[in-house]
Order: C-alpha cells, then structure tokens, then sequence
RNA sequence: GCCCCGUUCGUCCAGCGGCCUAGGACGCCGGCCUUUCACGCCGGUAACACGGGUUCGAAUCCCGUACGGGGUGCCA
C-alpha cells in the first residue's frame, strides 16, 4: 500500500469524548502500522469557537496518550475560502442552486404535493437570487445510487431519491460540513477516512459533492463501530462520563488508556489483550475491526489500568502518581512501599488511600466495623494491646522481620495461655491505621517510628476504656 | 414514517464452511497461598437472537423476522 494518510477531524466542543478519543487512536494506528501521515484537522465551520482553550481541550488529550499527529492542527475555519470557492464552482455548473425556502414552506409543499415529507428539490428551477438568508443546496442526481465500499462494513449503497437537496451553504454564507469535508479531505490529500459509524450515512453525500468537484477517485472509507453506554446508547456528554480528562483526572496510566480503547472494536489475533503499544501498531488491521457496537467497561479498563501500574518500577511509580500523593508524604518512603500499593489500587488516585496513616500525627478516626472486629470483639485485644506496648519497645526500631515475629509471638503466647487462637497483628492493624485492611505492617511501621506506633497503641487503649 | 448499520458468554474480544462437544480476557463463584486486605496460582459459571434456505457439512454464505442502534431538510 502506499503511504496512506489519514486524518482525525474532531468538532472543537471543548473536550475530548472517548469515543473521539478511539476515533483517533484507530486512525493513529493505521498510520503508523502503514507507515503514513496522521493529519489534525479542527472542524469548526461555524466559526464560533476557535480560542486557544477550545483548541487545548482536544490538543492536550492525545498527546497525553501519545497520539503524535504528523500535520496540523489545521483549521478548517480558515479554508473557508476554498470551501466558498467550491460551492461557487457547483453553482456555475448547474450541480447547486440556490434556495429561499423555510422549512414550513416546504412541509406544506411537500403535504400540497402529497409527497413524504422532505425537502423535494422545490427551489431547482425557481431561480432564486442570491441574498442575505438564502441557502445553497447541493442538486443530487434524481436517478441511481451511491456505493460506499467500506473496509470494515463492505458494501453500502443508498439510492439518490432518499437523500433530499441537502444544505451545502447556510443562510449566512458558512458553507456546512459536507462540503468542507470534500474538500479538506481532497486539498489535504487523505486516502482513508475512518470515522464513527454514526457519520456512515453521510458518506454517500460528501462522494457525491466529490464526484460534482470532478476530484476522481474518493478515499476509502472505514466506519468504526460505535461506543455505547449501558442502555446501549451512542455515548453522550451529558449522559455519562466520556471526557477524556477525567480519566487523566483519576489516575488512569496513558498506555493503559490507550491499550483498553484499542480493545474496543478490535483484538488481536493471538488474544493476548495487555501489551505495548507498539505491538498493537504492528498487529492492528482495518480489515479485523468488528461491526457490532462496543460498551466501554470501566470495570475491564481498572483491571487493565492496574496491570499497567503493577509493571511500574518504584521510582516510576511514585512518579506518576505523585500528583494525587498529598505534598507532605515523604516520596522516599512511598517508593519504598511502592509494590505493595501498586498492586492494591486500580487507579493513581486511590494510592493515598493506602499511604495516609503513615504521614499523619495521629489516628483521628477508625473504621467501626473493624474495630468491633478487632477490639471489641477480639480475644483478649486488651491484653495484646498491653503486651505489645512493652514488647516493641525496642531500639533500634528498624528490623522488619523483627517486628513481625514479635508481635505474632504476642499472639501466640497468649494463645497458648488462654487455649484459644489470640491474633496480635489484628488489633495492632486498627491501632496503627485504623482500618482493618492494609499494607503489610512491619516494613511500614519501621518509617512510622517506635515514638507513633507506641503511642497508637496507647490510644487505641484509652479507646478500648483499659 | 423513511433510509442505513448491527446482533457470539453479564461485558470486551477470538472464530472469516469442517480444527467448535465455540477459545481468551474482565466480572462472578469455589479452592490454594496468607495471622489483614491484596497479588499470584488452580478450578468453575456463562453465548452463536429466531425462522427458513444453500451445502456432504454453517457461529461462519443467502433470505426473512425480531430486537438494538445510527441518520433524517442551515450540528458535526
């Protein structure tokens, strides 16, 4: 093949959905598999938002996930004046014609004339002048069809008589997307436009405006399928969660964003599904991408997000999660405990979860139903408590194995004592962290101190009322 | 309404006429490991929407039905 170019023209709505995100990662991946161009292309025709800020909100998500684009970020605001001459061209060919009518008029033309309703090419041959709120609409050829040769649906073809004169000039002069498309698409060289099935209908249009253009041969085309949410629902802003900052926001690791959205619609032939991104470039194909439409499950992307955070080494761990880690946590002992959070959290956002009880003065509160578990309800709890509070008085207060065979020792002593299974690291847990859940203690309790953990216990037995 | 697209375990993916008594992953359930929670390991659960046809043979091809989705005259 030759070197294909591609391109990923997202609408400036001021923030990168994740079906968009997918868009332009497929497209990202047929270009670098096939060694081609992948072109940014902003398609804001309507000229309302082009600030720096609108421009941002799709810039910063692919680079965050490492969609390097090789051409642009153009702007097709600023080919209006190509869009126009085109439009200006189908005019003076008789292709395109201009159009006065609202829409009641034509309803009630339509309803007069005992036809469906649409548009029914009422104002061909009405020669209306040009003026301030008259459209331009494109003349589709009354006979015939449109064949859309899709690599990923096959062949789609739509007859001319169900597309109606459609608008290829506002009211006030904007030329509107189909036009633009053709020929952006065509100016820019592109050979395959891959997009959301959600646009598939519109394809027969922009060929035809390209075929009226005399542009020869149109691009390919590949319709992906579409994300959906739980209703099976194309998603959608307001709906549910899609921008892509907010999995930024969360804590997911880019690879792992990029991995999962690649998932969708495609796997890879030897069903290995977590791997580096350039296997997915080497292993992607058009060709195996499926039909059906995909839900986006955040259970599988946590699942794959933590595979991607357990692969960290320490030190790049606690750089990457060291904007969700609070400014007084000392680094140096996060990336010593590193492993041992990396494989409890899904997302980087809960690692100070797992962290906190270390870096605070004191316990302020604890979880009840542990406590009950392991205070009130634990055998003997006081006892431990009160043995522990000697026993670990210990200098130096360093030696993890240490500490670990002497607090179970603890337990067992007493055990053997009452003739009834006495836990230590229980009630020791929820005195140090307040949860009955956790790291392993010995390690960390080297960096919390003799000075807190004695103190814990102590409190934890003022709270026991000992 | 009309046009277009789709339909394999709850979810994502494999399968592109015989290798399928349908495979992998997530989830879920059970077990092992473990004096916490996890990780890891082992095992299990669960699907070709339905009906015709083509064929020696269909999850794979064709037709229809159902269901779902997308589009539908100045959003992109």
């Amino acid at each position: 093949m030759q070197a294909p170019r591609v391109r990923f023209a997202p609408a400036p709505t001021g923030y990168l959905h994740v079906g968009s995100a997918r868009s332009a990662l497929f497209n990202w991946l047929f270009a670098r598999h096939h060694g081609g161009k992948f072109i940014l292309r902003v398609e804001d025709t309507d000229e309302s938002r082009k600030s720096q800020e609108f421009i941002d909100a799709v810039c910063d998500p692919l680079r965050w996930l490492g969609l390097d684009w090789d051409e642009g970020p153009y702007f097709q605001s600023q080919r209006k004046p190509d869009h126009t001459a085109a439009i200006e061209q189908l005019i003076d060919d008789g292709k395109a014609y201009f159009c006065d009518l609202s829409l009641a008029d034509s309803q009630r033309l339509s309803a007069e004339a005992g036809l469906r309703e649409g548009y029914h090419g009422w104002s061909r041959d009405r020669n209306v002048a040009d003026g301030d709120g008259v459209v331009v609409r494109f003349r589709v050829p009354d006979e015939g069809s449109t064949v859309v040769d899709d690599l990923i649906r096959g062949r789609v073809e739509v007859a001319h008589d169900t597309i109606d004169d459609f608008v290829i000039r506002r009211g006030d002069g904007s030329p509107v997307f189909f036009i633009a498309n053709a020929v952006d698409d065509h100016d820019m060289g592109i050979t395959h436009v891959i997009r959301g099935e959600d646009l598939l209908n519109t394809t027969p249009r922009v060929m035809l405006l390209w075929e009226a253009l005399g542009y020869g041969p149109v691009p390919r085309y590949a319709h992906l399928p579409l994300l959906v949410n739980e209703q099976r629902k194309k998603l959608s802003k307001r709906r549910d969660s899609v921008a892509l900052s907010a999995f930024v926001a969360e804590g997911y690791l880019p690879e792992a964003m990029l991995n999962a959205l690649a998932l969708l619609g495609w796997g890879p032939p030897d069903e290995i599904e977590i791997r580096p991104t350039t296997e997915i470039v080497s292993l992607f194909s058009l060709e195996a991408v499926n039909k059906g439409s995909a839900y986006f499950d955040l259970v599988k992307l946590k699942h794959i997000n933590n595979a991607y955070i357990k692969a960290l080494t320490p030190a790049e761990f606690v750089q990457a999660a060291a904007p969700w880690l609070p400014g007084h946590y000392d680094l140096e002992v996060v990336e010593v405990l590193a492993p041992e959070v990396q494989q409890r959290i899904s997302t980087l956002s809960e690692a100070p979860g797992w962290l906190d009880w270390l870096f605070v003065d004191e316990i302020s509160e604890y979880d009840e139903k542990a406590w009950a578990k392991a205070m009130t309800g634990g055998r003997a709890a006081d006892r431990v408590l009160a043995e522990l509070i000697e026993v670990l008085d210990v200098d130096p207060f360093n030696d993890p194995g240490l500490l670990e065979t002497t607090v179970l020792e603890v337990g067992n002593r007493l055990s053997e004592e009452i003739g009834a299974r006495v836990m230590s690291q229980a009630p020791l847990r929820v005195a140090l962290t307040g949860s009955g859940a956790g790291i392993p203690l010995w390690e960390a309790m080297t960096h919390l101190g003799k000075e807190r953990t004695l103190s814990r216990i102590a409190a934890a037995q003022r709270r026991l009322g000992v």
